[in-house]
DNA sequence: CATCATTATATCGTTCACGATGCAAATATA
DNA sequence: TATATTTGCATCGTGAACGATATAATGATG
C-alpha cells in the first residue's frame, strides 16, 4: 500500500494524539480546581491581562468566537469570569476575572510544575524543549496563515 | 505573574493548537472524499489491515471504544465500513471495509502529498521531520503509559 | 452447574470545535 | 440623513472526545 497513507508517516496523527494524551494528563490536576483544559487556557489569557474582549481571547487561542462564547458562558456560570457589554462599542463583550477567578491563579500555580514532571522524557528536556517549541511555533505560524 | 502559567511556556497549548490547525488544513481535502479527520484515521487503520476488532482500532489510535463506536456507526451509515459480530466471540465486533471503503484508498492517495506541501515550513523539512517524529513518538509512548 | 468476575462493546451526558447562519451595533457610502 | 456594509458576538447543528455507566457474552471459581 501507499506508504504515505500509513499512520506511522503522519505528523498530524502524532500531534493529534500527543495533544489528546497530554490534555488527559492535565485532567486530574485541573478538575481539582474546577477547570477543563480549554477553560484553563482562557484563565491563563486573563491572568496575563484581565478585561479582554471575546475576540482578543479567541485570537490569542487561535479559536473562533463561536467556540469561545459558550466556553465563557460556562465559566461565568461557575463564577470565574464576568461578561459585560463594552462602554464605547456596544457590540463588544468585555470578559473580566471575578475575585474567585483571580484567586484561582494561586491554586493553579502548581499545575505547570506537576505537569513538567509528567511530560519530561528522554526526548523532551530543558535543552531540547526550546527547539521543539520553536518548531511548533513555526508550524503554528505557518498554518494560521493558510 | 508566574511565568510557568504563561501561554508561551506551554507545550500542551502548542500541541493543542498545532493539532487543531493542521486538522483544519486537512478539512477541505477530506470533505471532498466524504471523511472527517478521525474517520480518515480509521480508514488508514483499515486500509493497512482490513477486518479488525473495534478494540484493535481504538488501541491503534489511542482512543476509547466509546469514541470509536459512534465514529464507526457514522462511517457504516456512509457506507465505508461494515460491522459484524465475531464468529467465535460474540462480544467482538469486526469492522471491515466495503467496496466503497476500499476504493476510497485511491482517492485518498493525493491527500498526504497535498498536505506535505501545506505543512512544509522552515522548521519542518525532509531532514528535520524524522527527529520531530521521534520526539513526538517518545512523548506519546511516555504519556500513554501514565 | 451456579455464581461471580472479566471482557468487548454500547449508551448517556457534558464539553469542546467549527461551519453556517443570525442579529444588532457601528461605520461607510450615497 | 437614509441605506448598505462591516464588525462583534451569539445561536444552531453536527461530530468528536471522554468519564461514567450499562449490557451481554465469555471465562473463572466455588
Amino acid at each position: 500500500m501507499d506508504p504515505a497513507l500509513k499512520l506511522e508517516n503522519q505528523l498530524c496523527f502524532r500531534l493529534y494524539t500527543a495533544s489528546r494524551l497530554i490534555t488527559q494528563a492535565y485532567h486530574p490536576l485541573l478538575s481539582k480546581i474546577g477547570l477543563t483544559y480549554p477553560q484553563y487556557l482562557v484563565m491563563m489569557v486573563l491572568w496575563e491581562n484581565d478585561g479582554q474582549k471575546v475576540n482578543d481571547i479567541a485570537k490569542r487561542l487561535y479559536l473562533e468566537t463561536n467556540t469561545v462564547t459558550p466556553l465563557l458562558k460556562r465559566m461565568e456560570a461557575e463564577g470565574f469570569v464576568k461578561r459585560s457589554r463594552g462602554a464605547e462599542d456596544g457590540r463588544q463583550v468585555i470578559v473580566s476575572l471575578t475575585p474567585k477567578g483571580r484567586k484561582l491563579e494561586q491554586e493553579a500555580g502548581c499545575v505547570p510544575y506537576k505537569m513538567g514532571g509528567a511530560v519530561a522524557c528522554r526526548s523532551i528536556t530543558q535543552e531540547t524543549a526550546p527547539g521543539l517549541f520553536a518548531t511548533l511555533d513555526d508550524l503554528i505560524g505557518h498554518l494560521s496563515k493558510l
